[in-house]
DNA sequence: ATGCCAATATACCGTTCGGTACATTAAAAG
DNA sequence: CTTTTAATGTACCGAACGGTATATTGGCAT
């Protein structure tokens, strides 16, 4: 018969808490820097515990993406909509990514980390496959946006990627203290990438 | 009684090569991916050859960084002098960016894998303070440019940090294949930076 | 009460890690 | 021709790597 009760009355789920504390540790350290040993230390377990749960450690940082990245691409494709406002909508991918990772700053860390990774590390072809969705989804906004903005046709590609490259600079930038991620730098983002820095 | 010739008829100077090997695999599977004995084995020698060059593993990354960085950044700060024309001046940074990274490809990989790496991480303790001497040098030429720019007053280190992460971004979209380092893309990232998406 | 099975730990695997003690080589200096 | 010394290889170190065989635990269904 099939259950979906727990047979344990754990305090804490040991899967979540092993991807948490992986996260952590792959943030601040770097996926390649990080052992096994020394995740499954922090999460207060031992190794064939996380080896239950995970196959190895590249599924670790899958599970991680599959919990954070494809959230993160919902909203992006969501709000990448174009409704005839191209400086709204762009607007409104910008405040996701900000939200994002203002409310999960670990993960936007590890992204940032392996945004410009070597394509043959192994961190880099797990996350790939997300990055290249969020440019596909940004892609096809500047794709439909042409058909009002005449100037834009045939660019959509450099447009996409120059515009994540500026929001993940700007997350960048804030994550190093030089400034806040707020409602004022996603102004000044948009109007840059708009308008240039010449008002 | 000082000596400047070979003792050893060497067909290739080892240190050298070694340093060449190691920024080859640094640059194609990331620093904390590669180890030593990958890097001797590629080189033709063993290790406590490189270790008779190099103090340890991060002296390799130093090492690399002295021979290539500092000379990028002799470069990068000749070309921010500001002359009156601030878009002659970032055409001209551009082109020396766009240059070294085709000019020494593996070099600036490198630099782009790290360069939003872990700050707690070995890597980018090492590449760090050349970061941030490009960053001040760019700084100061947008200091000066405000004198005759009011609009960027207070601004200049924001963009600094931004016009430093568009070129990291379009070099790096260059090196995944979307386009090729040439001066119409010089003129495209310039464009974009002073006057944005809409022409 | 008992058999089942998800969940977890002990203890271990072979390999690779960064790094080194030590012997050897060979050319320059005397 | 001997001494010196930069340069390099052989062989090894303890620790950490990713990963696993196996035993135990303890609720659950019967």
């Amino acid at each position: 018969m099939y259950r979906t009760v727990y047979w344990h009355y754990n305090i804490m789920n040991n899967k979540e808490n092993i991807l948490k504390c992986a996260l952590e540790l792959f943030a601040s350290k770097g996926y390649d820097a990080v052992g096994v040993q020394e995740i499954v230390t922090n999460a207060g377990i031992t190794k064939p515990t996380m080896y239950y749960y995970f196959e190895n450690k590249r599924g670790l940082l899958e599970a991680i993406m599959k919990e954070y990245a494809s959230d993160l691409l919902i909203k992006v494709t969501k709000a990448s909509a174009y409704h005839g406002d191209i400086t709204k909508t762009l607007t409104d991918i910008t405040m996701e990514y900000f939200n994002y990772a203002a409310k999960h700053p670990d993960f936007f860390r590890l992204q940032l980390s392996l945004w410009l990774a070597p394509p043959e590390s192994e961190a880099f072809q797990v996350i790939f496959p997300y990055l290249e969705l969020e440019q596909k989804a940004i892609e096809e906004l500047f794709l439909y946006a042409a058909k009002d903005h005449g100037n834009m046709k045939g660019r959509h590609v450099l447009y996409a990627l120059s515009f994540l490259g500026i929001i993940h600079t700007y997350i960048g930038i804030s994550f190093n203290g030089y400034t806040k991620l707020n409602d004022e730098l996603v102004y000044k983002l948009i109007h840059q990438f708009m308008h240039g820095i010449f008002s």
